[in-house]
RNA sequence: GGGCCUGUAGCUCAGUCAGGUAGAGCGUCGGACUUUUAAUCCGAUGGUCGCGGGUUCGAACCCCGUCAGGCCCGCCA
């Protein structure tokens, strides 16, 4: 059983109503990580839905967090908005610095900055949440009942997160952070209560109330969490390891939503995405992978199988270079696969047919559109790699796949392919490995691995060439031919060839590609290589 | 200090909850395709299940211990 279906089937022995909830705070660029958190969610939604649960999925935008500090990509003048809430504070503008016009005029904020991009991604990705202001679900005071629990029980919050965390809060901690006289909500001295009041005295010696009703503040995040629990009425969410080990704000928050009258969600507890050799991603260092970026570069439904297949508590590591060669070529050796008919086998074992139960969930969720079946389009993504850096006009990609009889007309599915394959080719991440180069100095290593016969050929090979006319179909026939005329295999020829060219024992096809270079440079390069082996 | 997660084939991982002959995919190697070879098809190779004990007729799986990596107990996906 895939994942997300034992998540809901945990569900369904709970009830038939659900509730999934994501949440992110818009503090800076979204990235890949945060794609897993609400995929998780998306996916066991799904998962309810098909079980035949009644389950709605929200995506929370933690706007009522406050801005920590300057990042990188802010300007200087952030400084002073440091403490006060990300929907309350203007964007930056491209240089990073407070776009105030656009505040003014449009109220675009902070948040909004940063959320619309990931909006974006997600419509393109399939997933459709409801989406909750949490600023605006503080100011319009649904927040208001729960904070009144949690500010008249105060004790037993601040017990239960003390004994549960094993850590001890400030004296004058109170479960209500108010807004300062400058809307920060950093440095603020709780000094009495009095609902819906909540009395301060802030770091500027100013003293004032915070009007809980109104969102004039916020809930300490331990409680916060917990409160969106109980008015949403979440019964199921996904979290990041961090929020996940004990004395960690799940496990403080399952006992505070009881406190608040609420019963806690269902957990599930992911491991991060990092990037391949550089640890875990992180706005603020930089190392990151947006969403848009690397849907630019890769299908939607390619990007849901990177965290479909794996289980949640497996640490995925991902890199836009061959990880992802290795992902595309996979979803397509998944998609056409006939599952059903795999499981008709009754000569599999147990663990077999989980394997393939397993693959066939995750191709389930990979769907963009729900249960939309996956098309095969019987090219890897290694061959149009290899296709869109040859042929310089698509027409001239399909034609070759239409010679090789794998399309007749190019899916709307492959244009599109074809599109992101360019891009990706033309960025910083397209790996080495998958580039065509040809040598231009002969490759000793590679040429002294030649046998005797293969080494003979090259003489021959760049006689020929020399001769013929310059253009694919001779070059073509050049290489076999050159083998054959001293009786020997085609292969020999091809293995010869590409130890000349490429340095390499195989490679891909070599007529299209040295059609495109100058004659006389290949000529050179093969007399210097059969030189060097007489 | 306390706790959580992970460790299985060269690589990525299933299998651990319900103990019953170690499984996939990739890679590698070999073969086929006799003017194509990053393609496709067929076949093969491959593991003291981190380590040490215990329970059991039987342990990758349960229990105890131990090592390694990651994480949490301020904020963080």
């Amino acid at each position: 059983m895939h994942w997300a279906d034992v998540a809901a089937k945990a569900l369904s022995h709970k009830g038939e109503k659900h509730i999934v909830s994501t949440g992110i705070t818009p503090s800076g660029e979204f990235h890949i990580g945060h794609l897993r958190e609400i995929l998780t969610g998306d996916m066991i939604a799904r998962a309810a839905r098909n079980a035949g649960l009644d389950v709605e999925f929200v995506f929370i935008v933690d706007t009522a967090d406050p801005l920590r500090k300057v990042y990188d990509f802010l300007g200087p003048e952030y400084e002073q908005f440091i403490g006060h809430q990300l929907g309350s504070i203007p964007a930056p503008d491209a240089d990073g610095n407070p776009d105030w016009p656009r505040f003014e005029k449009e109220g675009w904020t902070y948040g909004d900055h940063f959320l619309k991009p990931f909006l974006q991604a997600l419509e393109q990705i399939g997933v459709r949440p409801r989406i909750i202001d949490n600023l605006e679900s503080y100011r319009s005071g649904r927040f208001d009942a729960l904070a009144k629990i949690a500010c008249d029980r105060a004790d037993e919050i601040r017990e239960a997160i003390e004994r549960i965390s094993s850590r001890e809060l400030p004296e004058n901690w109170f479960p209500w952070s108010p807004l300062d006289s400058k809307g920060s909500l950093d440095g603020v001295t709780v000094t009495g209560y009095e609902y819906p009041l909540v009395h301060w005295k802030d770091m500027h010696g100013e003293t004032g109330s915070s009007d809980i009703s109104k969102g004039e503040g916020k809930l300490p995040w331990r409680i916060d969490w917990p409160a969106k629990w109980g008015w949403i009425g979440v019964t199921c969410e996904p979290f990041g390891k961090d929020h996940g080990a004990a004395g960690g704000s799940y496990a403080t928050g399952r006992e505070i939503v009881q406190i608040l009258g609420h019963e806690p969600p269902h957990p599930l507890t992911y491991e991060w995405i990092s990037l391949k050799g550089q640890g875990a991603m992180s706005s603020s260092a930089g190392n990151t992978i947006g969403p848009i970026e690397a849907l630019d570069l890769v299908p939607p439904e390619i990007l849901r199988l990177l965290v479909a297949k794996s289980k949640p508590n497996k640490a995925i590591e991902f890199d836009t270079g061959m990880s992802l060669v290795n992902l595309a070529d996979e979803y397509e050796r998944l998609a056409a696969r006939d599952f059903e008919a795999e499981l008709l086998d009754d000569g599999l074992s147990r663990r077999q047919r989980v394997q393939v139960e397993d693959a066939a969930g995750a191709m389930r969720m990979a769907a963009v559109e729900e249960g939309m079946a996956a098309q095969a389009t019987a090219v890897t993504f290694r061959h149009l790699a290899l296709l869109a850096q040859t042929k310089s006009t698509d027409d001239g990609v399909w034609e070759s796949l239409r010679n090789a009889g794998a399309i007749t007309e190019p899916t709307q599915a492959m244009t599109d392919r074809l599109s992101r394959m360019r891009a990706w080719i033309a960025s910083k991440h397209f790996p080495e490995e998958m580039k065509i180069s040809v040598l231009s100095t002969p490759n000793v290593e590679a040429l002294n691995d030649l046998s005797q016969e293969e080494k003979s050929v090259l003489s021959t090979l760049a006689v020929t060439l020399e001769q013929c006319e310059w253009n694919a179909t001779n070059i073509g026939s050049a290489i076999p031919q050159s083998a054959k005329d001293l009786d020997l295999s085609p292969k020999m020829g091809y293995r010869a060839a590409y130890a000349a060219l490429m340095g390499k024992e195989r490679g891909p096809r070599l007529a299209p590609i040295l059609a495109e270079m100058e004659q006389n440079e290949i000529v050179d390069l093969l007399k210097a290589c059969a030189a060097h082996v007489e």
